[in-house]
DNA sequence: GCTGTCGTAACAATTAACGTTGCGACTGCC
DNA sequence: GGCAGTCGCAACGTTAATTGTTACGACAGC
């Protein structure tokens, strides 16, 4: 599965911001944090404008402009998070519709589908178990 | 996350290969599986052969050749399934390695790893629950 | 006005999955 | 022995999504 590292970048942007203002600073700009990433900046720029929408983070425009916590670290999950940037499901049904004229290809998609939505259930209930504080609990524990 | 239709298709395979056994057939061919999932011969026989690797299925080849289970539905799990045929991870980490001279850089692979390794086994643990003769029962109690 | 940053559009680059074609290998049947 | 049907597999084209990049206007503080 080409899995995508929405989540991941997320969660990291979300992390480098708490510790940036646990530092005593205000906000952070795309450019900061994409640096951490190793990527571009427009790329941050586009994933904190859904974590914005989500109304996880703040942004300011003009000079010494940047972004911000909208919320502790601790009220927020990586089920916030994960519904914030990740559009679709985690495992996709046939990409054209399979024959309907066949039982097994009428019944299979109905079938399928409730098993994997409640796969989902489970996963977003595991994701909603861990805070973005404990997220970065475990960034500042990891050995160097 | 562009999720892939693997684990549909194949078990929408065996679910078909499962049926038509039932009605007295020994081997199905990969043409008809594909005509059901509206799909290439190809593409069954590529996944049909992970699942053959994984001892689901057997294939026999000369005149009338075709594929068969190689073990009772109700002995098959999805999670056989998806092991046989999903590669890799359900979450990316980032594409090029994070700023390791930044702490948080450094610390949130290792960190977002264990969380998604403990998710993946739950999502394990969800998959080992549905065995391929209950998709299959789900499958004909489908409305028409 | 100048500067630094966001906001966003447009497009290129990359990658993975999926689809297609072609052909050799195998096996039962005539 | 030849024929026909199907798998096995490689090669390549197609498609779609994500990610990366460039560009430029909007905004706000100095």
């Amino acid at each position: 599965m080409s899995a995508n590292s929405r989540l991941t970048i997320a969660a990291h942007a979300l992390a480098w911001i708490g510790l940036y203002q646990r530092q005593g600073h205000e906000v952070a700009t795309s450019e900061q944090i994409a640096t951490s990433a190793n990527t571009n900046p427009v790329v941050i720029r586009r994933l904190l404008g859904e974590l914005r929408r989500a109304g996880l983070v703040e942004s300011r425009r003009g000079v010494g402009a940047g972004w911000s916590l909208a919320r502790e670290l601790e009220s927020m999950t990586l089920l916030d998070v994960y519904e914030a940037v990740e559009p679709g499901p985690l495992f996709a049904m046939h990409r054209t519709t399979p024959d309907q004229g066949c039982v097994v290809g009428h019944g299979i998609q109905p079938a399928m589908q409730s098993i994997y939505e409640r796969i989902e259930e489970t996963v977003r209930h595991e994701l909603a178990r861990v805070t973005l504080a404990s997220v970065l609990r475990d960034v500042l524990a990891a050995p160097r």
